[in-house]
RNA sequence: GACUCAGUAGCUCAGCAGGUAGAGCACAUCCCUUUUAAGGAUGGGGUCCAGGGUUCGAGCCCCUGCUGGGUCACCA
């Protein structure tokens, strides 16, 4: 009997399953298939005058098949690549027995399958290197179709590249395309080559509590859970700041995490609800000695991915070459607005925003200004990495005032591609004035800002006891890796982005078509019709229920005796009543 | 959250002026036998996202919802 939840091919492959079955082959073999290269290696080194690669054992999965009578072609993909494997009949079965080339690589190999090829390589008369296989072992047997993409000098036909999919059923988003598997290997060289560069520093790579009793470190509304024993309500935190900085205060010189943080905020092509900085903290330096050590190592960071310190993202090519261009804050608004607003108060720059033609309103204080001047008309048009100091003191509770300038903090951002990449100050270490600050914060919480600090006293009291001047940075890497793959959206860049949960259909257990006298074998037929759920058969006419499902039956060939017409009257009598 | 576009075969997509649902690849059967996105022939495969409405008749028109993309807003 068919069955009916599954589409045609997935009900053959299913039949080949068995078959090799019965030919006494395990399609999903125990025991270790040992390679000895990989496509990649082969394709490059494979040189037809040393005659070399001659006893090669290579796995991966068929991409495609081109069967002819005795000699067939399919290509191999691996971790690496892909190459093509010859299939010669008589290669591969050099006695009388066929079977393994006529039955099994024939009839009962698909698409997708995963498969241990031995063998010799050469080249053949077309000029492609293959090999050319002497021995072939299935490794498992896939029973589900793959998307079928097909390419040729780089043009890709047929792709699979409907963004949901490829987001929600991200392994065969790997499979299939190879772009989306190079994205995620040069992501994975980024936090390498800079974990790299940490450690060549001396600083060191720490942990600490995702789990938070408060959140802090950052503006930004937190997720919210509940520690049964503890009887305590906990946040995942939002940043790892003021965890990092109590290491500080403990006598660690250096220390950074990867950290993923979450944020209790809308999604969009920049943000995900949960994402990775990494954030570091250097004691006895200062933002202006941070800003050189960011330039030295994302500059690496580029030249570890791409050769070079040049690379394109959409329509631009960002170089970052040192060094990178430094503005204040007012000097880069009047380099884009020709407006010197540093001597401005709080009337007039909400005049100077008027007559930019931007939206403001009262609850905005002169710093809030001066960031919707900057976010408005210059953050979009920093294309080249440039560093933007001295930020208005209300916007930055963390950070140091300023050491010459009022009103100001000793913070940076890195923009780039018009957008931050960083965020980093010198941290305020003044345990009296940051107690004022948290206190500013309070007061923004009450009057219902709802991403306004929280007051950690615990964080107070470490900072109490001496905290050295420190230099903090926090680097997005998820917009970072979109950067160095050209990628446009943050999806592209994580495995599995967030997505909305896909909603189950609704349908009826078999138990209730049988409690109301559906034979058990004609509950599959009713749900095929259409009838998900015994309600939805509570108005249909019994003519014509019983024409349909006889339909049905004949239709997919279940070979199923026709209940009678009075029967199907009876179903929906029961139902109705 | 707002606006906007989209959802049709396993995959990529057509479909019109409302009139029996199409192509290529994939799949099956047969022929060919060193091919390169595609050798040839034949064939099977659809809840046209869901639910309502208009209509003699809806994949198409209208309404509601679901899911996704894009833009904007909060934000990194």
């Amino acid at each position: 009997m068919m069955n009916l939840e599954l589409s045609e091919q997935e009900v053959i492959r299913r039949q080949s399953l068995e078959e090799l079955r019965k030919l006494g082959i395990n399609p999903y073999p125990a025991e270790e298939f040992e390679t000895n290269t990989n496509s990649q290696e082969i394709l490059s080194k494979y040189d037809a005058d040393k005659n070399n690669f001659q006893d090669v054992s290579i796995a991966g999965r068929i991409m495609s098949r081109r069967i002819m009578g005795n000699a067939s072609f399919i290509e191999l993909q691996d971790d690496k690549g892909k190459i093509q494997i010859y299939v010669k009949r008589d290669n591969l079965c050099p006695d009388e027995d066929k079977t393994l080339y006529n039955t099994v690589f024939k009839k009962l190999l698909d698409i997708g399958d995963i498969i241990g090829i031995k063998g010799n390589v050469f080249i053949t008369k077309v000029g492609e290197t293959s090999i050319n296989a002497t021995e072939l072992k299935l490794l498992s047997k896939s029973i589900k179709p793959l998307p079928v993409v097909k390419e040729k000098d780089g043009k890709i036909y047929d792709a699979f590249s409907d963004a949901e999919q490829r987001y929600r059923q991200r392994h065969l988003d790997l499979i299939v395309n190879p772009s989306t598997k190079e994205t995620f290997v040069k992501r994975t060289k980024l936090t390498n080559s800079m974990r790299e560069f940490l450690n060549n520093k001396g600083y060191l790579e720490v942990e600490t509590p995702i789990l938070q009793p408060l959140y802090g470190g950052a503006a930004a509304r937190p997720f919210k859970t509940f520690h049964n024993t503890l009887g305590q309500t906990l946040y995942l935190r939002i940043a790892n700041e003021l965890y990092l900085k109590r290491l500080i205060v403990g006598g660690f010189d250096g220390v950074y995490e990867f950290a993923k943080d979450f944020r209790n905020e809308g999604m969009s092509r920049f943000h995900n609800p949960e994402f990775t900085q990494m954030e570091l903290y250097v004691a006895y330096k200062d933002y202006n000695w941070m800003m050189d050590l960011v330039e030295e190592m994302v500059e690496k960071i580029a030249i570890d991915i791409h050769g070079t310190t040049k690379v394109k993202v959409g329509e631009h090519e960002i170089d970052f070459k040192r060094p990178w261009k430094r503005y204040t804050m007012f000097e880069v608004i009047q380099e884009f607005t020709g407006i010197d607003i540093s001597m401005m108060n709080e009337k007039e720059l909400a005049e100077t925003a008027k007559n930019l033609d931007m939206e403001i309103d009262e609850t905005m204080g002169k710093g809030k200004l001066i960031d919707e001047i900057f976010g408005e008309k210059c953050e979009s048009k920093l294309i080249q990495p440039t560093f933007i100091t001295d930020y208005p003191i209300e916007m930055s509770p963390l950070a140091k005032k300023h050491r010459s300038k009022d009103g100001l903090v000793e913070r940076f951002e890195t923009i780039c591609n018009g957008k931050e990449i960083c965020n980093a100050y010198s941290e305020l270490n003044d345990p009296i004035d940051q107690r004022e600050r948290f206190e500013q914060q309070l007061i923004l919480g009450k009057r219902g800002d709802e991403e306004a600090m929280v007051l950690d006293e615990d964080f107070l009291k470490a900072i109490e006891y001496g905290m050295p001047p420190t230099a903090g940075l926090g680097i997005g890497i998820d917009r970072l890796s979109m950067i160095m793959t050209n990628s446009p959206s943050i999806q592209d860049v994580l495995f599995f982005p967030q997505m909305r949960p896909e909603k189950k259909v609704q349908k009826d257990d078999p138990a209730k078509y049988i409690a109301i006298g559906i034979p058990e074998e004609w509950v599959p037929v009713v749900q095929k019709s259409g009838y998900l759920t015994l309600e939805s058969m509570r108005d249909v006419n019994p003519g014509a229920l019983h024409q349909k499902l006889c339909g049905t039956n004949k239709k997919h060939k279940m070979g199923l005796k026709n209940p009678s017409q009075d029967d199907v009257k009876k179903w929906i009598e029961i139902i109705n009543k």
